[in-house]
DNA sequence: TTGTAAGCGTTATCAT
DNA sequence: ATGATAACGCTTACAA
């Protein structure tokens, strides 16, 4: 722990008899260095265990090489996976990633502002987990790229690389609906997100091609969190057996593991009494019982796209951003099952 | 997306003709200046939507307000809620968190070498998955302070932030005993680990306390993950129902969650015909059928006291860091059930 | 091929 | 109370 300055440029330039230029060349690769000079400052560097101050570089350079990921929370395993995707993608190009979780409760509003806009960061993955963009983003979005994972926002024509949402939602209904479902409530996510939007829409389409009328698909809305999940389905289960929706289709797992809660709750078996699906595919949700039916997002993938997006607008300001739509893929598991049989309708009188 | 230049303190001095000192001075609250002028610069940072370069103030100021996150993985639930405790007590701090995930895959040993030697970090949080230190890790600690979280390294005096993970784990196996278990195996961690070490430890004293011989505690040993808990406890539970293990204690939730998978799989229910305990209280715990008995850590308040010690070593070098060891609690939950009774003996004659 | 020197945008010392 | 000015450690013309 004893506490060393550490050497500059200057320093390996006197140790190894050169200018500091050439150890600059040398170190950079730009310019023609002599071979045994090279040496001598290439030992030098090793000797004082030098290494360059990235401030200093980041100043001159002006670039930082560091980008910004802003993620509503980790301990949602999406998050945490987009995430691994876009450090894995940053450090292959040498690139820092600084996270920031924003915090409803202090000021952070205004310090993810402040920070965002003290050019250490040349770009920004950013995820909202709300649907809009903070002003802090926006003003960030006017000096450097901002990339968005999973959502698109409304009014805003900024990059983003999403997957296919709707298709895999159409998917997964149709898949319900295949096997004999016909009373089905979506538990929904918030409607100001893209992802709800989407995810609603593949239901209703499904529901269209099995030739219902998507009008009449109730839904209840919800904020994609567990305890959502679990009051709502409390609410669209409440009638009796004949009546209530046999399916119970939930816009994210999340939702989907507090339906499933409930359910354990009041008694109702999953799926013999009602089939439940999620959308997300969270590693939890083969390890529920029963295993829980939903569709898989390539979550490590966007991350990793987004950052190749990142790096495309950052080296040529003009050309469009790579591909961005990714495939999902249905996790077929034990939570669904055909609907039980109606029960025989029992006489009040 | 047009992309500005932007302004410096030169700009927003002239704007204000003022000194480039005399906006300094605003800025950081240095040196005294006149209202009527403090006026005149804060308008011209607002006009010219001013912030100040921080590449250039940590160069001049030797630090950059940068912490480094090293965690093995974020998908682990554990390691996401650290990370989250972290980045709160950075962001309180106005100080940035840059996130690394080391990748066995590539060449990252050298080139997270690189990045934390690049003076970019003030210090480092640093959680190994492994139990030990990597050239890069120990090399920065001798330039910067590098707290550990959750483990300690033996060989190396490096202050840690850890819990009660001896105490947690006893108080588990207690209740166990309690219970009436007397045929108990451990599925162990990586004997390398001191978590692993230390919840053996736990384990061994409550057999101690309970008037039984530790040594006589089988210990299969596991590495942390989902699948050698599977692998293990079929290992375990082999043998016959008189003779096999009634509990298993295991050292994380990642294993006993592979445990549980197991018997699902065998038809041996849980915790009817054996119980079985995990170490942790990852979210997913409570979420499981049985509800995984387990030991809460607490991980987010760990992430942030890492972050306060590494401060505290950071200002007054000399002076010893915050108390760290945090106190961890028993989740009592539903995997725990009284041993079944002992089938009569089959007489193979 | 090598070295000199002028910045990059701040901070902080020192005159004024 | 204010303003020159010299660093901070590096990159990069330009000169030699």
């Amino acid at each position: 722990m004893t506490q060393r300055r550490r050497p500059t440029m200057k320093d390996v330039a006197e140790h190894a008899r050169v200018s500091i230029s050439t150890v600059s060349y040398v170190l950079n690769d730009t310019g023609p260095v002599a071979p045994e000079r090279r040496d001598r400052v290439l030992d030098a560097v090793r000797v004082l265990e030098y290494s360059p101050n990235e401030s200093a570089r980041s100043l001159k350079r002006r670039s930082a090489s560091t980008i910004g990921l802003v993620v509503p929370e980790l301990t949602n395993q999406f998050f945490a996976m987009v995430a691994e995707g876009v450090q894995k993608a940053a450090s292959a190009r040498d690139v820092l990633v600084v996270l920031v979780v924003p915090d409803a409760t202090d000021q952070s509003e205004e310090k993810q502002a402040k920070l965002l806009r003290s050019q250490r960061l040349d770009g920004v993955i950013y995820l909202s987990g709300t649907g809009s963009l903070p002003a802090s983003i926006l003003e960030l979005s006017r000096f450097g790229p901002v990339v968005l994972v999973d959502e698109q926002i409304p009014g805003f024509d900024l990059p983003a690389v999403v997957c296919e949402s709707r298709r895999g939602a159409r998917e997964l209904a149709k898949h319900v609906l295949d096997q004999g479902h016909r009373r089905v409530a979506v538990i929904g996510g918030p409607s100001a997100l893209w992802t709800a939007q989407q995810r609603l829409a593949g239901y209703r389409e499904a529901f269209a091609g099995a030739g219902l009328d998507p009008d009449e698909l109730p839904v209840l809305v919800g904020d994609y969190r567990q305890a959502s999940g679990t009051r709502l389905a409390a609410q669209a289960l409440a009638g009796p057996a004949g009546e209530r929706p046999t399916a119970l289709l939930c816009a994210n797992d999340l939702m989907a593991i507090g339906a499933l809660e409930h359910c354990k709750t009041v008694g109702l078996r999953v799926p013999e009494d009602v089939s439940i699906v999620g959308f997300d595919d969270l590693p939890v949700s083969a390890l529920l019982t029963p295993r829980l039916t939903t569709v898989r997002q390539p979550a490590h993938d966007m991350g990793y796209r987004a950052v190749t997006a990142l790096f495309d607008l950052l080296e040529d300001a003009q050309e469009s951003p790579s591909p961005a739509r990714l495939a999902t893929s249905l996790q077929l598991r034990d939570s669904v099952a055909p609907p039980p049989p109606d029960p025989p309708p029992v006489d009040a009188a």
